[in-house]
RNA sequence: GGAGACGUGGCCGAGAGGUCGAAGGCACUCCCCUGCUAAGGGAGCAUACCGGCUUAAACCGGUAUCGAGGGUUCGAAUCCCUCCGUCUCCGCCA
């Protein structure tokens, strides 16, 4: 959410900088909107101050036993004019609180201005694609023998599930691991462990809702009430800090969490329906960060670093690209991609998202901060995969793929399947 | 699932229809005193929003907020209803 009191300012840049990343705000509306607003504001909180001082009044002559007949006369003249200016008051700010949630955050200065995806700019590579001596598969075909099972997934649930079995699971559960490890021990994060269900409020405070309610899945819960399946663990440990107000010795909070995600796709249909890409569950290795605003874009690139580190450990070839000002998520400010090099698809492709939102989802969640000056300021927050644990599965399995069928597990790896140095296919 | 208790500011904790945004304490900020650390005295100190003044801040006036949402009332932290959450006991259970 951004501050309305820029867009009630500065309307102006604020519109052109919207632009930029391909929002168009309804000026007219929105002033329209302000300006009914002022006026009805005022109105009401006249309307209440005149009753509060009629009543304050009441109080006092009846306590020193007057009679109070010719006050109470005189309030009762203001009920009806009051009720009407509060309900009307009440049912302008519901458009105007849309409004504005509904609007995106505004593209860091030194994000590239661009329309789409083409426009991104590489920053960097690490890693050498390996030369492959023999034909190329990718992981659908090299995890088949070992374990990976679509079918069984759509018998059990449909399209975009997986099943994975033996070595398959267990590198799985290994790449989770590993990732927590480095993060907590290396890289100064404190493991969490927390809901996939979360409420409406906390869909909210990090931007998902109110309008990207259908890319996510719910769960009903009586009347009217719903949970959420988390889509990322961003959402349940930011909202940590929801309504909180910290010292700012606290700071900065650095989270780690390892949950399993869960995304609708609705609207990719079509789109990576191969492999285990893009599905409708998978896990992720999420870092999270709260910090003090002046702190948060060296944190950025501290926090894409931390993602760079796995790749790099587990020798994955990698790009790191910065999204154009056109192919930012919603609520971001900046966000870095990692994209890792599949040998399968002849192509690098994202495995972790690395942004800073600034102030956005802390202005939504009063996430704050007790500054120097003793008033509370709002925290800037971030977050990266850490990674995308499916995704760095296929990674490893196209990039360390054998002629034989197997697959050599990269070093790191390891000391989390007992020493393992190869996964081969179960002999028949 | 059954029975009961409770939800107040950064924290603890009073208040039980009226000049209450809320006593007191802790923490914090400023000042004074004190030859270190410690202690003492005074003042300040919730958040959001609106308006005024202003480049801005500070400041001033107002409104709302005592778990959330409704209701009763001229007036609700206080009374009523619904929901959410916490705690205790019983039952059940990974």
């Amino acid at each position: 959410m951004l501050d309305i009191q820029w867009l009630r300012n500065d309307l102006e840049s604020v519109t052109a900088r919207l632009a930029g990343r391909g929002y168009r705000l309804d000026v007219a509306a929105f002033q329209d909107l302000e300006a009914e607003r002022k006026t009805l504001q005022t109105r009401t909180q006249e309307l209440q101050a005149r009753r509060n001082a009629l009543s304050r009044q009441i109080g006092i002559t009846k306590s020193k036993g007057k009679d109070a007949a010719a006050l109470l006369a005189e309030v009762a003249g203001l009920g009806e004019a009051l009720k009407a200016a509060e309900e009307a008051l009440a049912s302008l700010q519901k458009p105007l609180a849309d409004l504005l949630m509904g609007i995106p955050n505004l593209p860091h200065q030194s994000v590239p201005v661009g329309k789409d995806s083409d426009d991104n700019a590489e920053v960097r590579r690490w890693g050498e694609p390996r030369r492959f001596d023999f034909p190329v598969h990718d992981h659908v075909d090299v995890g088949a023998a070992l374990g990976l099972d679509f079918e069984a997934a759509a018998k059990l649930s449909g399209a975009r599930f997986a099943v994975m079995k033996g070595g398959l699971a267990r590198l799985h559960r290994a790449l989770a691991q590993f990732m927590l490890d480095v993060h907590t021990r290396e890289h100064g994060y404190t493991e969490v462990y927390v809901p996939y269900l979360v409420n409406a409020e906390s869909m909210r405070g990090t931007g998902q809702l109110p309008k990207f309610e259908e890319d996510l899945f719910q769960v009903p819960r009586g009347e009217g009430e719903r949970f959420y399946l988390i889509p990322t663990a961003e959402v349940p440990v930011t909202n940590l800090l929801r309504d909180a107000i910290v010292e700012e010795g606290e700071l900065p909070f650095k989270f780690v969490a390892h949950t399993p995600c869960f995304r609708s796709e609705a609207g990719s249909y079509g789109r990576d329906t191969r492999g285990m890409i893009r599905q409708h569950q998978f896990d992720k290795v999420e870092l999270v960060q709260m910090v003090k605003a002046t702190e948060s874009y060296r944190v950025l690139e501290e926090l894409t670093g931390h993602a760079e580190a796995i790749l790099r450990k587990l020798g994955l070839p990698y790009r790191v690209i910065a999204l154009c000002t056109g192919d930012l998520g919603f609520s971001s400010a900046k966000t870095y991609d990692l994209e890792v090099w599949l040998p399968g698809q002849n192509a690098y492709r994202e495995i972790s998202s690395c942004s800073n939102f600034e102030a956005f989802q802390a202005r939504r969640m009063q996430a704050r901060v007790r500054g120097e000056k003793g008033k509370p300021e709002l925290l800037h927050t971030l977050n990266g995969s850490g990674l995308a644990v499916g995704r760095t599965l296929v990674a490893v399995l196209e990039n360390y793929q054998n002629a034989d069928g197997s697959v050599t597990l990269p070093e790191a790896l390891r000391p989390y399947l007992g020493g393992l140095e190869v996964l081969a296919p179960a002999k028949k």
